[in-house]
DNA sequence: TAATCAATATGACAATTGTCATATTATTCG
DNA sequence: CGAATAATATGACAATTGTCATATTGATTA
């Protein structure tokens, strides 16, 4: 019997897994949570031989819990499950030593398999991270030019950027510029387009 | 037997949602698509007493095939299923007569007791939406103020809004004006924010 | 019917934004 | 070490953006 945790916010595919989960031969479901802290503290108690999490809940993301879980030395399994394709989740995934990156645009079966799949010792990463990680766009932009245009983001003008971040204004309009250069966009909007399309503003 | 229908583009609720529903006395899935186009086709030939249709999905939208059902005069009864509480959303689902709108934020239990009340006939919207109804801020801009501020978020300058629209650049930079005055705010990238924010943008 | 509002337009002016060339100082990397 | 890069600054100019006043036309509505 192998004994599972599930961390997954979105309530409807939280109850609609565990349930299937629980109805699989040879699978046990120990407890489920839709937030990061319950799921970490359960998990420490429980000791599951894996743990499904999905990366973006309240509280601590999946991603977090994957760190504890290593720096404590717990034996706990980690299938990451999520919705994007995302090369900074997977790289962060991949480095807390996670043993399954499952993407929510896999069929439940393909989760049952990772399953049995990890506990025989196997690394299952879905083939579309792999796919994404050669053609990965990775930030041309410097820190600071990344805290310009987060100010940016926010709609302050130059004059309120330059007092937020204690430049010149011209100093706020040349890293806008070569921003612009580095992303080939003319506008603050484009740049916060591609910016946010590439997720490399967060909020 | 009830019959059903499950249009869900995520695969992984998709799937583990039709296991369960497969599973539960007195429900039968005729099928089950993660494209509208498809799930649409197969209403129209399968007849299913309950259609549970997602909103965003590739090819045709869940409130689109909520709409062609109506026009077809299809006695389908639809449940919308959904992940966020938009009031846009949920007015025009209403305005095409749909029988539940449950929130993904929901267990799975929820949704198959709301199949069941469907059919008897009730009308079951999920309550968050209705408490939202009467806190919803509702849009001070015009149909045109709004399609211009569209175009403004995807980054398009002044020059590119007024060929797109087929007005003139200063009638562009009037509405925009009106815009920022009427959302209190002093340049595009706020009133973007503004609008974002209220879910008046929709993409 | 008169008033209001939405959609559209012009023109003019001020303010902000975007581009470029150029410069200094640390730091990093081969 | 020397070259490249990041962080910062100035100044100048062009382009775009934001504001205002004003006007016409057609709907809607009190």
């Amino acid at each position: 019997m192998i004994t599972l945790y599930l961390a997954e916010d979105q309530s409807m595919l939280n109850t609609a897994l565990s349930q299937l989960l629980a109805l699989a031969d040879g699978l046990k479901v120990l407890g489920t949570a839709v937030d990061g802290a319950t799921a970490w503290k359960q998990i420490q108690s429980f000791k599951p031989e894996v743990a499904i999490l999905d990366i973006e809940m309240p509280k601590a993301s999946g991603l977090d819990i994957a760190d504890w879980i290593q720096s404590e030395h717990l034996t706990t399994k980690v299938i990451i499950l999520t919705t994007f394709a995302q090369q900074a989740y997977f790289e962060r995934a991949v480095k807390a030593g996670i043993s399954g990156y499952l993407l929510k645009d896999s069929p439940s079966d393909a989760l049952i398999e990772t399953i049995h799949r990890v506990v025989q010792g196997a690394t299952v990463y879905d083939p579309e991270l792999v796919v994404n990680m050669f053609s990965a766009n990775s930030n041309p932009l410097t820190e600071r030019e990344l805290t310009v245009l987060r100010e940016v983001s926010q709609g302050l003008p130059t004059k309120q950027i330059s007092k937020a971040l204690f430049l010149s204004e011209g100093t706020v309009r040349n890293y806008l510029s070569s921003i612009f250069s580095k992303l080939g966009v003319h506008t603050r909007i484009e740049a916060i387009k591609v910016a946010r399309d590439n997720k490399w503003l967060s909020e």
